[in-house]
DNA sequence: CTTTACCTTGACGTAACGTCAACTTCTACC
DNA sequence: GGTAGAAGTTGACGTTACGTCAAGGTAAAG
């Protein structure tokens, strides 16, 4: 009546995997053998077969150990264990889609001879890197709206934005270099490009006197903002702010 | 100057990653810090920082770290290291598309009301399963012949050619129970029918009697014959290669 | 009785960190 | 100057599904 057994190897080859698998599924508590000798040795007979090409057939089509173990133990119906996992297989396909073309387009530029690493990683000004803060401090619209923005901006808009900045900072390194004071005339009306390069950013939305004042602290106490304004030269962020808390009290007060 | 230092939390932050991150680069030598306190700090400069973004970077484009070690040492281009990685996504979106294909294939057949796995995995006659072996024996050449009939067989052939080597196995077992003898003329006719049996897989390559008693011994011999035979009953693997014995010498011969 | 094959458990390695844990150091404040 | 809190350090374990030795006991064959 086919009350058949075999040894670990035996069903091993059966059902083309190793006694390795098979020894491993025991201690995860996938799959049992149906009888231990007294030697310590495996036996697995029919059932053990059967429970094992299931796993084996579920294996391949990429589900992990535990669904599988769901399944096996009636807890979770197979259709629905394959439907998620079909879900997953696509999202996964997706995001290696998205690193193909991401690739592709990094392979094209250096290609044309760009030096990508050297140049945008210095930009500094990934405006993605300030997610977490925007959303903190002005809400998760803001970030969103800012978002919509930026990708709405061409590559040529983007470079000229933060060309725009970077002009900025230089001048108040030169500024400060010069050895003028953050209230002075000269400086206040750099503040004042700063401003109107800020008010761009918030698409027309100007910064009120108690929000411009937070920003120039941000820019201190992140060591983002910080490290990328002292770039251009030491301190530069704390002159930046001050000469912004005073144009503050001065101009939007 | 910008000569500027950072903490290894600061810079963390500078390049949106985690401390933790820059401890192990550290550790797999991937990045070091430009200065070690005597505190044991660790200390990054503005090199580090731009090293810390191109290894970011190309970790976002899916390399792993030994790779992006070879571009950061000079020992590999960055174009080349890319071309490689991109050939590697494209493997990785052909598998996942496979189980795709794979999972909504089953899927389907559940939706149908099939029970694929009580039934198809208890088949046995997964032709792959002895891929193998039949190169072993019969040399590479006839495994792809093989492979390609098979393959050429519409989904009801399969089935049918399975089909009769369950009913010829069936019989086999019967005339065991009922204490046949394996030289018996009625157990013959079903040698006869095995031999044609066989033959068709042989795309009309009629075996020899050496081939023929070969492939008897091996239904014992190889666990996955030997377990898809006594599956209809215990003892028809050997009462079938005697029979085949029999037949070989009595008509092959 | 010995060789040979097969079985056992135990432990390390894999990719790239996340996550405690235990302990030391810096910074700020009273 | 003492102390709390933030930040730093070095381990070490966990993650996925086994592959791959290593050391030692068991079984089948000559």
């Amino acid at each position: 009546m086919a009350t058949q057994e075999w040894s670990i190897q035996e069903i091993a080859r059966v059902a083309g995997t190793t006694s390795r698998t098979l020894r491993h599924y025991d201690d995860v508590g996938l799959l049992a053998p149906s009888r231990i000798g007294s030697n310590g040795y495996r036996y697995y007979d029919q059932h053990c077969l059967v429970q094992l090409q299931r796993i084996l057939l579920l294996r391949e089509l990429g589900l992990g150990l535990p669904a599988i173990a769901d399944v096996l133990d009636g807890e979770r119906d197979s259709a629905a264990a394959l439907a998620v996992h079909l879900e997953w297989l696509r999202q996964e396909r997706d995001r290696i889609d998205r690193q193909i073309a991401s690739v592709t387009t990094t392979l094209r530029k250096l290609e044309g001879g760009e030096q990508i690493m050297a140049t945008e990683a210095l930009d500094g000004f990934d405006h993605t890197q300030y997610k977490d803060e925007v959303i903190e401090r002005w809400g998760k619209d803001a970030w969103e709206r800012g978002d919509d923005w930026w990708r709405s901006l061409s590559d040529e808009d983007k470079h000229e934005f933060k060309q725009r900045q970077h002009d900025i900072a230089g001048d108040f390194t030169q500024a400060l270099k010069d050895g003028k004071s953050a209230d002075s005339d000269d400086v206040q009306a750099i503040v004042q490009r700063q401003y109107d390069w800020i008010a761009v950013g918030w698409q027309g939305k100007r910064p009120t006197a108690d929000e411009f004042v937070g920003l120039g602290q941000m820019y201190v106490d992140d060591p983002r903002f910080r490290a990328n304004y002292d770039r251009h030269g030491e301190g530069t962020a704390a002159f930046i702010r001050d000469a912004m808390v005073a144009y503050a009290e001065r101009v939007l007060r």
